[in-house]
DNA sequence: CATGCAAATGCAAGTGAGTTGCAACTGGCG
DNA sequence: CGCCAGTTGCAACTCACTTGCATTTGCATG
């Protein structure tokens, strides 16, 4: 089964990076963690704590701040104040992508190979650190449905 | 003096900018959109409201909330969950343009000059409706002072 | 200029994402 | 095995923003 497949990967992957992070391998990271993994989408907190049974939802928000920290995953503001959070794919740990998300179907997406402007040159004397880009916009599927 | 020459030829511009799209002429309106528009540049509610005397808050945010609807100004979140309102001397609607914020200062700015990628080519299939680009780091002169 | 009323205001109370304090627990080290 | 720094989970908090509702007001009309 693909499924089940990618999620027993999920959680080797999430024991492994947790020890190459020097973090401690407890049952809110891991379940956090392959989570995310399997995911591979930016969820929301509500999202996260709602797929954990059982889950503490303040313990979740420290799991993924000791993520942040950690820079295991990244966190994206998509404009109605609440948080996404996401382990892409790339393996880039600043959001150096843009994320799309569809108004219609509310899927998220992070756009990794979309290639950006230099900031610095377009703007001398300033540098970027940091950077939010959120498209939002419709999918093709649902673009393809008629909206 | 210039600041009081501004200060005039935005309570002018505001009282024009809500005649023209059938807004009633409000104390709150008046205030809040002729700080818009002499700032220059995005304030947050917080500072909106605290730069207008006895203004109450519920209504400062109802005011920015009628500019929105009637594309006056436009609304940027900066990460930290905190909306910024501004009314771009470009006199763009959509936020098109990045906005850039320094980490020292915490001045922002509107970088309306600055030519974006095309997104629709870069992923074709989707529809961009909207975009929030967001830059952070260091401007010019906090720079030059060595942060 | 007086009048009416839809729209706007202002106060109080509510919502919800995220945070803090603190006592109890535990992963992983010696 | 036993320790303890790091982690968890509960309750209570913060704070940006929203909603409800009674009162006021801009402005169109007679």
């Amino acid at each position: 089964m693909k499924r089940s497949r990618r999620h027993s990967d999920s959680l080797g992957r999430a024991s492994a990076l947790l020890r190459d992070h020097g973090l401690k391998k407890t049952r809110p990271r891991i379940d956090v963690l392959s989570l995310l993994l399997s995911a591979r989408k930016p969820l929301s907190h509500h999202e996260i704590a709602g797929a954990i049974p059982g889950a503490d939802k303040v313990t979740v928000y420290r799991v993924l701040s000791s993520f942040l920290e950690h820079s295991i995953a990244h966190r994206i503001e998509t404009g109605d104040r609440v948080w996404q959070f996401a382990v892409c794919p790339c393996g880039h740990t600043e959001h150096c992508h843009p994320h799309f998300s569809c108004r219609k179907c509310g899927k998220m997406e992070c756009l990794s190979d979309v290639k950006l402007p230099r900031w610095s040159r377009l703007k001398p004397g300033r540098v970027v650190e940091n950077q939010e880009i959120y498209l939002h916009g419709l999918c093709a599927s649902c673009r393809k449905e008629g909206a």
